[in-house]
Order: C-alpha cells, then structure tokens, then sequence
DNA sequence: TAACACAGTGTTATAATATAACATATGTTA
DNA sequence: TAACATATGTTATATTATAACACTGTGTTA
C-alpha cells in the first residue's frame, strides 16, 4: 500500500499531463505539452516517467512507446499489469481482473520458475470501433 | 498450418541471423552482422523483419525492441505470444504453455470484449542468474 | 506481346525515441 | 554544518524506426 507519495515539481506536471489524458500518450507529446511550464528537454520528462513508473503511478505500454496514468488505485507497483489495446483507435484501457492476475502471478514455467513481474497487452477492437 | 514460406534474399539473411543468435537481436546489430552481405541500410532489415513478423518467423520483444526466433514450431503465426525474459543476463526465452495459451486467448474482459492477438512479458532471474 | 499489378530491392534522408555526461540546486539527516 | 541523496537544467548524442522515390524481376491477363 505504501506511504502517499510526494512527487517532485516536474513529476507532478508530468503525471497531471498523463492523468488528464484520456489515451497513451508518448514522451514528446508530453514535452511539447509543457514548454509553456519551463520544462524545455527530454531529460526532463524522461527522469519523471522513469520514477512515475518506479512507484507505479504510470505505466509504459511497451508495443506503443506510450505511457498511460494507473487507474487501479492500489496497483501493485507495476508488478502485474494487463492492458487491451484497440488496434484501430489506439485506446488503452487497463485491465483489473483479480483472477487473470492471481493466475499470471503464480504461473511457474515448465523449468519451475517463477517471476517477479509480468506485462500482458491484448489487442482488439474496442467497442466503438467494433 | 500454412504453406512453407518462400523467404527473399534479404528475409532469409535475417531470418538466419536470428536463428543463429542465442538470444534477442536488435536491428541495428543485425545491420551490422550483415554489411558484408551487401546490405547496407536500416530499411532492408526493418523491411525482413516486418514481414518476418508477419509470417510468424521471428517475435519482436517489445520491452527491448529485439527479435528473436519462434522456437514453437507451429507458431500461431504470433497470435499468442509469451516470453520468458531474464533481468540480468537478457536471456529470453519463447513460453510454449498450452494452458496458458488456451486460458488468454479465450480471455474476456469485464465488458464482454474479446481479442484477437496477445503479447505476454514475463520478467524475473534465469537458473544461471539466480 | 503490351500493360499492369505486385513484391522486393537499394538508397538518401529524416523522424521519433531515449540516454550520456556534467554542472548546479535543493532537501534530509547525522 | 557536513555529507548525502534526489532533483534540476542543459548540451550533446545515441538508438530505433520510417518516409519517399527510383528501380527490378516475376507473374498475370487483356
């Protein structure tokens, strides 16, 4: 559960960004979106994604190159995250099923090992674009 | 099943490659390894593996933009991916796991969507790691 | 055969994504 | 205060990927 945690100048003009939006959304865009607030390098907006994602309040959609705001309150930390992905209109939406990541978390491969964490993005599409 | 795919000169150098390699490749160290075949330009290894991909031939690793091998000989031409993915020493390997396969690809969410296509990370420490 | 589509090739250029390295600042704690 | 960790600002550069265009070969099919 973990103490609240408070974020940085540029953390938190990051996060607010990522939060507002309502889709994936890629580092530049995010740049370009705060030049106005002072924040003018890429550096920049790297460091505070890569502690974003370190105490999990975003997470990298790999396929994408593209970060959306955890919406499960309590994530585990990224440990454990699941997405579906509209090939069609780019939304993202993440998963929270209790029982598909019990069985992903305690999945042993055939040599016996267990892992630490997993990412599972399924692709389809959405509702609309269906 | 399909038929046996007739690959092109420029498919089959990269296909090789990668089968050659004992873990994920990237694409501009595959560049480099194949300059002395007279391939010369990112666009004639990015254009192998898009189709390699599309045949089902090789996996990208999203988490490290690399590409490996399909190790599953009926491969369901990349459908239903999963990965065995080492921390420390970068070693990947392809999960064949019929009950995983089986339990994601008939996965709904909570609104009922189904999908097409998965790709699943799993990340910890190999045996030599460990 | 001529016309056409189609997949692949070669090439130059450039876009998009991400990190290195270094100097400075700020906050925490011994 | 000194020592330390964390964050910031900045310039430069590395890495990954695509755009665009000209060309080649092969197989239709009209």
């Amino acid at each position: 559960m973990g103490q609240a945690q408070i974020l940085s100048r540029n953390q938190q003009i990051v996060l607010d960004i990522i939060e507002k939006a309502n889709g994936p959304l890629k580092a530049y865009s995010i740049l370009f979106n705060v030049q106005k607030k002072g924040i003018n390098a890429p550096q920049q907006i790297y460091r505070a994604l890569d502690k974003l994602i370190e105490i999990g309040k975003i997470h990298k959609i790999e396929s994408k190159n593209a970060f959306v705001a955890c919406r499960n309150s309590n994530c585990e930390i990224s440990k454990a995250t699941a997405f579906s992905i509209c090939e069609s209109c780019e939304m993202v939406d993440e998963i929270s099923d209790v029982k598909l990541s019990k069985y992903l978390s305690s999945f042993n491969d055939k040599k016996g090992t267990k892992y630490k964490r997993f990412n599972l993005e399924f692709f389809g599409l959405c509702k609309k674009c269906k």
